[in-house]
DNA sequence: ACATGTAATGTTATATTGTTACATCATTAA
DNA sequence: TTAATGATGTAACAATATAACATTACATGT
């Protein structure tokens, strides 16, 4: 997989400009234009571009952000600081925190997955 | 705010018989035969239950859960850790984790309201 | 060139999740 | 009594996400 369909590369390069996460039918509505018809397809291409790690999801949001990595090995160790104010968001890694969540899991039998860590506040232009 | 009313009692009760999250449709199915009637009156039961601390949701899936302790505080250095395979869901707290947190939004100036923490996996018996 | 398999696409319809708006009722505090 | 508050009921609706199925594009082997 090393060539992204043109839906992909469309909605790749939207969320890539944009400075906040999207929604999907925002994404829709910005797409329209450049061929992109209905939600299917929209969630299609975020489908692909998260399983290659070039996108995360917002759960919080039930938005979609562009990985702000040069290339996401996937989602782990990955969290965000989330603007509640701006909407601004920060993608960092911290293998610390993965590393201790990883513990807690095998102290319960449980196998360790992927997780979601979602943190919202405001960020340091808002406060 | 003491005590629950009909409509909050009736879905924090249902909440709390099951061992999986449950999501706001599924609520109202099984309380129309209690007398809850529309979506809205269970967003509304919900949102008050988890305002008290009472009820959790699991962003991650849409879904809800009691809170399996005493009297949750707030869901702050809550965690969750959720079994792909058959559900089941454990609510942890670790101060540890919340403080690492909490030091990462301080070196990025922000300031920290909450968070969502969800590990999905699979647990001790789908292992 | 042609058949075949696979992935991506287009299109329509539908399912699921969550909210708005507004009228009513009960409680209580001035 | 009146005003304020908060909970309720009801209907309509908006937003988010998936299903189903026909079609197209393209790589690969013959």
């Amino acid at each position: 997989m090393l060539e992204l369909s043109f839906n992909q590369e469309t909605v790749h390069k939207l969320l890539q400009a944009s400075d906040k996460p999207l929604k999907a039918y925002n994404i829709l509505f910005e797409t329209q234009k450049l061929g992109i018809k209905s939600p299917t397809q929209v969630y299609r291409a975020l489908d692909k571009l998260i399983e290659l790690g070039k996108v995360h999801k917002i759960e919080s949001k039930n938005a979609f952000v562009a990985c702000s990595k040069i290339n996401c090995s996937n989602q782990n160790s990955t969290f965000f600081l989330i603007c509640d104010n701006c909407e601004n968001i920060i993608e960092l890694e911290d293998q610390e925190i993965t590393d201790q969540l990883n513990k807690t899991c095998e102290r319960f039998g449980s196998t360790y997955k992927n997780h979601t860590i979602e943190i919202s506040g405001t960020c340091s232009s808002c406060n």
